[in-house]
DNA sequence: AATGAATGAGGGTTCATTCAT
DNA sequence: CATGAATGAACCCTCATTCAT
């Protein structure tokens, strides 16, 4: 994550900056974004709830003190965890579908992107999947619109595969069992035993799209549930 | 939910229970079961670890005290939680496929089953699908051995199936991607908006069965990852 | 403890004796002693702090409620266990000075009496001299009455050999330190490795008479302190 | 009381600490032997069972948190008191003895040496001698074998003393008898009634010199027990 | 730029005890 | 004669957070 282009995770810089402004911002953030990498992998092996600042402390190998200067709260570093996430896997997306225009190409590049970053950052998306109710109020509210688009997204990909193909399912099933498919991955994956993303999107691809169109095609299908 | 067997908590109780009536044996079970009903709420709100033993006596309108005449502890409550729903899912199971013989059958039967206590009973289901990884050491041996049973047993069901079929994939990628389909309702299904268990375990079997027959009936998947 | 003489140990009846009282009160006291000897036990174990009720019901096989119908409270326990054995230890101890008039032999012979009873009692010797402060109050006056009268008796002793061997020397820092080599034993005493309580007896004896005739007789010591 | 050196404590909190300034070390030194001070008044008053975190914190003036930050457990506590006492004791009573080469003057600087640091010290001794059995597993261990040297230096010194003498006598039931006199002093010693331990050693030494001589030398004493 | 020291609130759990039965 | 059920108070300890330095 660390290694990602970041920009101003955070104003609460506490003072003026003096003439060494851009050079100190820049410091700021690169520790920034270390603790925030130690912090995403504390909380993926123990939960939010159960992961304590003094864990994070003992992890960063910052003082416990320290550490608030960074952020001001655990709440913050959860935020900051999955805003970067899904910030990241959008930008991603929306770089790689300039230009195509293939439907089926579009979907599968959907599922591709979702399953290359999940497993290149497993720890940050299993934060990202299992604390998702983790965040009240406006950070929440933040959070989820922030999912809100992406599962638009996705859902027009989907439709207009559907609308396309005369292929009539309910695009919101069809939606929530794709991302309920990606999503438990972070429950089982074992990077020694299962196979790397490609082949694993490759494969829910045609479980999902032969399964969508086959089922779009069956009689009792044909309306779709609100 | 109904009770466990007694013997499972009399461990902390100042003695060895002898000759309890019957009647008193039932009544025990009947409290106990309340409890658990209302912990299993609890648990589904705020997430195990965040939810206190001070949240649950509110809950069920009992004393701190008083709760732990029935529970040894915390983590016992959620062992008890997650082991009653695993075992009565697997019991409804076993009596459906009696007597079914047909592969498609016996997998959409699967299906249907997992889906109807799950929306029949939605918050234990979210407890025990996002509480995993909570329960350390014996309790969490145990659940895991329940678990993996019921994995097995659908692996079975589906390795059946694409076999008879001539059909080629991995099973273990088919059966883990059911089930994320399967469990991940439990982050977005809505009882006003949403289809109900029979409806949605109809299209959640189409687009598996339609996607793994038809997906593996694809070149390119004919050789089962690992 | 059981076996030796006990004539109601608490007047706490609850409720008027029919015609069968005389047997009802013995088979009361029976138990009584019974589940004293269990709570010696524990309380030697554990301490008479960190030994609870539970330990208690557990050790005597009785349930928690039960045991309040013989005792009205923890500490009354520790009373009752504390004034018996002063009680009997001072019982015995006049029997076997009756009669003896040698100023030596009786001194040996409340030694030999505290030791023989110590061992032949060690745990509730353990819980006479380890819990000394534990009493508050009313109860523990009591048992600081009867200690003194056990005091003064032994001093007596000493100082009746010291005024007939012409010895001059502190009667109380005599008497305290014999008791404290006598009390101390349950500190160290292993019957499968040290003597027994008459061997015993007569080392402690020996030390502590030709001690104090022997110190008495220089010059130092001649001022008694205070 | 000093404190012991800080990286015992450090374990338990969030990081190790590498570049304290040598005045906060000392500040931190300090902090800790005041609040080591009030736990061995009130564990001496209440007992360590009975005593809570609360009575230490009610007798500091510090937050229950704020103690938590010295010390990691309530075992903890005991344990270093015990340590500090002892290891005190102990180098006090190696330097007295250098260049001391009569054996019952050692004898008899031992029992001084005991005995200044038992009064001008009662609680930490008291604590000393009855939490004799509070600390279980590596603490308790620890304390034991510092115990042990203890014990054996006592040993040496009377068993010496006895070999130049000719006296035959268990050195075992010697020296236990001579700590019993000494430690149980705890129990009894009033200040304002009892005299110093100056004038206390004297006559100890004495009872326990004569006594012990004398008694080697009657007949029945001399195969020593086991 | 980062820390040591400190805290109020709350965590899970156990305590001695009671009372209707 | 003895119990199961229940409780208020207290236990030890950890939490996220702050603030002077």
């Amino acid at each position: 994550m660390s290694a990602s282009p970041r920009t101003a995770l955070t104003d609460r810089r506490p003072r003026a900056l003096g003439r060494n402004a851009l050079g100190s911002q820049k410091r700021f953030d690169r520790r920034l974004g270390e603790i925030l990498d130690h912090a995403t992998a504390v909380f993926c092996d123990k939960g939010y709830d159960a992961a304590s600042m003094r864990d994070l402390s003992r992890a960063t190998g910052m003082s416990l003190a320290g550490l608030y200067y960074y952020f001001e709260s655990k709440e913050k570093l959860l935020y900051l965890i999955q805003k970067h996430a899904f910030e990241t896997i959008l930008a991603s997306l929306r770089k790689r579908l300039e230009g195509i225009g293939d439907p089926e190409q579009r979907v599968r590049l959907f599922i591709q992107n979702h399953l290359e970053y999940f497993l290149a950052n497993q720890k940050a998306m299993k934060v990202l999947s299992h604390e998702d109710e983790a965040l009240k109020n406006s950070y929440g509210n933040e959070i989820r619109a922030i999912k809100r688009v992406y599962y638009r997204t996705c859902l027009g990909l989907v439709e207009d595969l559907m609308h396309r193909r005369g292929v009539k399912f309910s695009g919101r099933i069809a939606v929530l069992s794709l991302f309920g498919m990606m999503n438990w991955i972070y429950t089982w994956h074992n990077p020694r035993v299962d196979a790397d993303a490609g082949a694993l999107a490759r494969q829910m691809s045609d479980i999902f799209l032969c399964g969508l169109l086959g089922a779009g095609k069956l009689k009792r299908n044909s309306r779709p549930a609100q």
